[in-house]
DNA sequence: AAGATATTTGCGAGCAAGCC
DNA sequence: GGCTTGCTCGCAAATATCTT
C-alpha cells in the first residue's frame, strides 16, 4: 500500500467534491436524501452545525430537522446520520453507549414451527448449542425476550410472510463494545443458518 | 450483465412495568 | 412521582439472489 499516496487522494477528493464519503459514513446515498430532503450531506452537516446539532439530544435534532419539513422518518435518517459523520455514534451505538446488532432470517417455515423453534429447549439445542440462556419472556408466536449468559439481552421477533413462510428478526442489545457486537453478528448468522437449514429439510 | 424480486438491516417511538 | 428499562412494531433503503 501506498500510504502517501492514498491519503493524498483522498485530501485531492476532499477539494474537487467537498464531499468525502459522507453518504458512506451515514450509511445512506447522498442522492437519496438529496432527492427526499432537499439536501446533501455536506449541507445537512453544514445546516446542523450552525445549529449547534453537536451538543444537542438527538430528539432535539431530529425535531429541528422535522420542522424544516423533513418527513418523519427521514428526520431520524438524517439525524442518525449526521450523528455518525460527526463521529458522536457509530453503527449499532445506541443511546446510552450500548451497542447492539440484528440479525434476520426469512424461513420457509409456518410462524409457529418457527417460535417452537427457539420456544422448545430441546429443539433450539438442535441449532443453537448449548448455550445458557434464560427464557424472559415468550409470547405466543410474536416475540420473546432472553438474557443471555453473559447478561446482555436478546429480542426475537416472529413475522409471518404470506402463507407458509416467516421471518424471525434477532436484535442483540445491551453488548458492551462493537466488538462483541461483530462478534455477536457472526454467531447469530450462523446459527440462523443452521436453523433455517434444520426446519426446511 | 441488467433487471426484477426477495431479503435483510438499523433505528426510534410509544406504552407498560419496575425501581428509586 | 419521575426516571429507567423492557417490549413491540413499522419503515424504507441497501444488499443479496434469482431470472432471463
Amino acid at each position: 500500500m501506498d500510504k502517501t499516496g492514498e491519503s493524498y487522494t483522498a485530501a485531492r477528493r476532499q477539494v474537487l467534491n467537498k464531499k468525502i464519503d459522507y453518504a458512506a459514513l451515514a450509511g445512506m446515498a447522498d442522492e437519496k436524501v438529496k432527492a427526499k430532503t432537499g439536501r446533501d450531506w455536506s449541507e445537512w452537516t453544514r445546516t446542523l452545525d450552525a445549529f449547534g446539532a453537536k451538543d444537542k439530544p438527538h430528539r432535539d435534532v431530529a425535531e429541528h430537522v422535522h420542522s424544516i419539513g423533513v418527513p418523519d422518518w427521514w428526520a431520524q435518517t438524517v439525524t442518525v446520520g449526521y450523528e455518525r459523520i460527526r463521529g458522536l455514534r457509530a453503527i449499532g451505538q445506541r443511546r446510552g453507549g450500548s451497542w447492539e446488532t440484528t440479525k434476520s432470517k426469512t424461513i420457509a417455515v409456518p410462524v409457529d414451527k418457527l417460535f417452537d423453534a427457539f420456544a422448545n429447549a430441546r429443539t433450539r439445542k438442535r441449532w443453537l448449542g448449548d448455550v445458557k440462556l434464560k427464557v424472559r419472556s415468550a409470547t405466543k408466536p410474536k416475540a420473546m425476550h432472553i438474557t443471555w449468559d453473559d447478561q446482555t439481552s436478546v429480542d426475537i421477533g416472529f413475522f409471518p410472510k404470506g402463507e407458509a413462510k416467516s421471518y424471525v428478526a434477532v436484535a442483540h442489545v445491551k453488548l458492551p463494545s462493537k466488538a462483541d457486537a461483530d462478534r455477536k453478528k457472526q454467531f447469530w448468522s450462523e446459527k440462523l443458518d443452521a436453523l433455517a437449514k434444520l426446519l426446511t429439510k
